[in-house]
DNA sequence: GTCTATAAATAGATAGAC
DNA sequence: GTCTATCTATTTATAGAC
């Protein structure tokens, strides 16, 4: 495999996921893709195998590059729990579309089955990430969480900043909605943490 | 219109209504579609016009009913926030098809346009239901608050109602994750409405 | 590794008989 | 209002020349 070919090889990556994030799987054809990364058609299927396929390897690679930079966040700048969620809400902001395809995934059960091979060591704490968000919970609170008391703070952080970035993507942006600037919502982020933070504090 | 046609009419919207949620609009033909509700594949389009229009009626059904299910509780049973709360998770968990194709919509470019549509009187708060979230609030707190202060309280106890719901019948259910039974999540939803509450409440 | 051409299946929609 | 048959377009995937 030459420079070249891993060239076509990432411009495909590059254009399907963009296009798969915003038609989804069955919305997208792989003629729109290749059009979109300027290769030739028949390349995709080369490079692939099938469609399927290519989806596959976009999801790994998202949770993957996702999950190592947040670990990477906590481990370089050990971060109190509210600035670690604004990362993972910037985070998502970025990568609005590895965050788009991955819950679209989750939600077609055509093939939510790429979550399981998708999943590494946070597979039980839902999207890549939770058990930074664990750790960082119980860095702060200086104190080690019973198991549910944590899957419930860490299932409500995060799914609110993942719920959040989503809204800000597909209605907050386009349709000028109050109160819903970046700025609102990464304050109305930090706000949730602390809340979550001084409840698990006084247990 | 006979009742003949208004059975092939409703039979039609019912199967359709749990192939959109499950598969997307995309991957689900109107073959399926008229397969699964027994009847001819030429009566969808004679009783809807195409299959987009057959989308946007269910939508826009879904969205009403739901509306008005949130509305109808709030003003017989006057509710606190927190049964409000556990009755919207409630909701969703029954109708849980018309919320995951209202969600698949959202963040669907192509659709999106029925948003508008759909929107009534919640169109600036979020998915169906949201005002009377922030009314049932204020009348617990027996004051009024800010726009920004209600939209926050809002949108974070909808967004978690919903996710919830959706994480449940996408993840939760079938992969046997701890800590997610139906039980779990409502006492869930039930101490971040409390949290929340309390929070707006010191303001 | 890249291209053209094409196979094979399936899609949405409609015409026309009943 | 319901059916069969069919039109047209588009899909994924591949065979084979270069």
């Amino acid at each position: 495999m030459n420079d070249h070919s891993l060239e076509t090889k990432s411009k495909i990556m590059d254009a399907a996921r963009v296009l798969f994030a915003i038609q989804g799987f069955e919305g997208t054809s792989v003629r729109e893709i290749a059009s979109q990364a300027e290769v030739n058609v028949a390349s995709v299927n080369y490079h692939f195998t099938n469609k399927e396929n290519l989806f596959g390897e976009i999801l790994r690679s998202g949770y993957l590059e996702c999950s190592q930079a947040m670990r990477n966040y906590f481990d370089t700048e050990s971060p109190e729990l509210e600035d670690l969620l604004v990362f993972m809400f910037n985070y998502f902001s970025v990568k609005s579309h590895d965050l788009l395809t991955y819950f679209k995934m989750m939600m077609s059960s055509q093939h939510s089955h790429h979550m399981t091979a998708a999943g590494t060591e946070d597979e039980m704490l839902g999207p890549p990430g939770g058990k930074v968000i664990a750790d960082c919970i119980q860095k702060d609170l200086k104190k080690v969480l019973g198991p549910g008391e944590l899957a419930w703070a860490v299932r409500t952080l995060f799914s609110h900043v993942t719920h959040t970035s989503i809204l800000y993507q597909c209605c907050f942006q386009q349709n000028n909605i109050p109160f819903t600037t970046l700025t609102d919502l990464e304050s109305g982020v930090r706000r949730l943490g602390r809340l979550v933070l001084n409840d698990l504090r006084l247990d």
